[in-house]
DNA sequence: ATATTTTCTCTACGTTTGTAGAACAAAAAT
DNA sequence: ATTTTTGTTCTACAAACGTAGAGAAAATAT
C-alpha cells in the first residue's frame, strides 16, 4: 500500500536522518509542527505499511526507513512516465528537458553525462 | 485542490478524447468499467475543482478539461523534483538518466535534442 | 403514446486520511 | 521520592475518497 501525502513528508524527513528517535523527526518539522501523537500515528501507520521500522534504543525507538528512497522515487517516475507518456521514458525525456529551465552549463553537463552513459551500452 | 488518484485517472481518459460526452468516458474505461453514476460523481468533483468544464449538446453534456496535460504534469514533475531533489532539476536530469534504461538510440536523440535546447540560451 | 435508454443529481456508506487529546509508563531532573 | 518530560497506544472525529443506488428528466425507439 501506498504512503499518504502526510505520510510522504514524514518519510523525507526520515530519510534525511537516517535514523531518528521520536523527538527529532517533530524537530524536523517545519512550522507549524504537528503534535508529537500526530507523529506517533503516522510512524504507527507506517510501520503497518511496511515503510518504517525501529530498534528498541534504550528508553525510546530508532526508527528507520525500510524502503530506499532512490526506489520509491523509481517508481513515482516510472508512474508518471506509465500514465503520462504512454510507456515512453525517452518522450518524457524530451519533454522534461524543454519544459524545466536548466542553465546552459546544466545542459553541457547533463549532455557529458548522457556520453558516458552512450559508452556503457 | 488537487485530484484525487480515481479523478486522475478518469482525467487522463478526458484527456486523451478531447471532449466527450458521459458514455464515451466510461466505455474507454479498462474492465472492470465503473457504473455510470460514479463516473458521474467524479465529474462533478472535478467540476468542482476546476479541473473540467462541459459544454450542453442536446440532451446530454460534452465534457473538456480545463487544465492542460502539459501544465498538470509539469507541475507533478516539479513536486517531484522539489521533494526528492532538493530542488535540483539537474541532479534529478542525472538521476534519471541513469536509472531509467533508455536505449542507446534514445539516448543519442536526447543528445541532440539538448544540443538544441543549448543553442536556444 | 408508451416503453426504454441515457444522463444527471441527491443521497449514502464504508474506508482512508489528517490531526490530536487522554491516559499511562518509563526515564530524568530536582 | 516526587515532579516533569518523553514516548507510546487508544480512541476520536471531521474531511476526503471510492463507489454506487434511487429517482427524475429528457430523448429515443417502437
Amino acid at each position: 500500500m501506498a504512503l499518504s501525502n502526510s505520510e510522504e513528508q514524514l518519510m523525507q524527513l526520515l530519510w534525511k536522518q537516517e535514523r531518528a528517535i521520536m523527538k527529532d523527526l517533530v524537530e524536523a518539522y517545519p512550522d507549524p509542527k504537528p503534535a508529537t501523537t500526530t507523529v506517533a500515528t503516522l510512524l504507527k501507520r507506517m510501520q503497518d505499511k511496511n515503510f518504517v521500522d525501529y530498534k528498541q534504543l534504550g528508553r525510546s525507538r530508532e526508527y528507520f526507513p525500510l524502503v530506499k528512497k532512490k526506489d520509491y522515487f523509481s517508481k513515482h517516475v516510472n508512474s508518471l512516465i506509465k500514465n503520462f507518456f504512454n510507456n515512453s521514458p525517452s518522450q518524457f525525456a524530451s519533454f522534461f528537458t524543454e519544459e524545466t529551465n536548466l542553465s546552459k552549463k546544466e545542459l553541457e553537463d547533463l549532455k557529458t553525462l548522457i556520453d558516458s552513459e552512450i559508452k556503457k551500452k
